[in-house]
DNA sequence: ATAATTTTCCGAATTGAATCCGAACAAGCG
DNA sequence: CGCTTGTTCGGATTCAATTCGGAAAATTAT
């Protein structure tokens, strides 16, 4: 069973292990990535590496959850301006930043998350989703005439998982029908005029 | 290097391979299923399976391209059906037909489907895309005022792949925010009033 | 400083699943 | 029937994942 590293010398290992996996993983694609190449990449034993993952698997699942980590933390700082953005405009900008980050690195990231489906598709969501949820939230606020759309939380879920895996399908994707700026815009534009469609209907209501 | 079947014994054969693949995958997940559980629930030696496929990867392949084959089977006929439909009850009735689809036979192709990334399957969409496309045509032919709508081949992307994945996400998630209905009408909502709206605009300018 | 203890690292040895292969069994055919 | 071709089988082989026991490095105690 795997232990946690004590040490500043074994969190580099750790690191370098991770490190190892992402550069072997976009490399040498999913099949062909063995427990042999990860460490040598990473400069180590293969026994180090069971000292502090459980088995192959664990350290894909610890890559899926930096994966995760850091496009939490790259859209975190986004929110003050988004927020002020209008809606389509927002959404446009978080994919394209979206898109940028997974093309960082050579496109690391991107070439990662294409076999990420094959290697471990319970990419763990839930800081991303925790942030995401948050800008929607702040976004709220400061614009509080939106909190009169009906569905709220089943639009967020839907724009949320719709947009992820409508970016990843479609840089996955070797020949999509649409430009990525296309299918920018349109997710863009259905959830802005699913909301002023909403506001026009609440008007006439009210009216 | 795999043959092809030639005489119906062994067209028998792979079907018995495949069917025994879902088997296998739905009771002891994507870890646990080895060639031995297959070849032993097929009822073949385990040789038999490298007669006919590349490897155990071709098995979850050959699996995933029935998959998609039957649910395109599924949706054909439903088509004259749909295009009769307003738009919003037309997808309502896709996804939720889609879900039953899933759940059928003990949720058998469910459980796959829950695996199925993390088995690399590469879903092979196209048959399914081509479904959905040719009853999307139809659609804007039997209305064909919706044709003066913007960005309808974007439009069209992001509601197919958005739709197969936020009903497999919604399926698969263990404690979704939102009931699957709701999700449903979410995404029903969201392009009707994106029709609405985008046809709202066309009569402003042109009125 | 030195010993004792803990943490870290390693790679040869083990294990077990995927894959290969050649003999045996069936089917089509003159 | 012989002959050829298609099919099945399961033991033997291969190779990657994982284990294990001890060496080396770091840390702590004396």
């Amino acid at each position: 069973m795997p232990r946690k590293p004590k040490q500043d010398r074994s969190r580099a290992t750790v690191d370098a292990i991770v490190e190892a996996g992402f550069i072997a993983l976009s490399q040498r694609g999913p099949a062909d990535t063995t427990t042999r190449h990860i460490a040598e990449i990473a400069g180590v034993g293969v026994g180090s590496l069971y000292e502090y993952f459980e088995n192959k698997q664990a350290i894909f699942s610890a890559m899926s959850q930096r994966f995760i980590s850091d496009t939490a933390s790259m859209i975190q700082p986004l929110t003050p301006t988004l927020v002020q953005m209008p809606i389509d405009e927002a959404i446009r900008t978080l994919l394209n930043e979206f898109r940028s980050f997974l093309e960082r690195d050579d496109g690391r990231y991107l070439k990662c998350v294409r076999h990420a489906m094959a290697v471990d598709f319970e990419l763990h969501l839930d800081p991303l989703y925790k942030v995401l949820n948050n800008v929607i939230m702040r976004y709220l606020m400061e614009h509080p005439e939106t909190l009169r759309v009906s569905r709220i939380p089943a639009i967020t879920y839907i724009g949320i998982n719709g947009g992820i895996f409508a970016v990843i399908r479609h840089l996955s994707d070797p020949d999509p029908m649409v430009s990525f700026d296309e299918m920018a815009d349109g997710l863009a534009s259905m959830i802005g005029h699913y909301i002023e469609r909403e506001l026009s209907l609440v008007e006439d209501a009210s009216g």
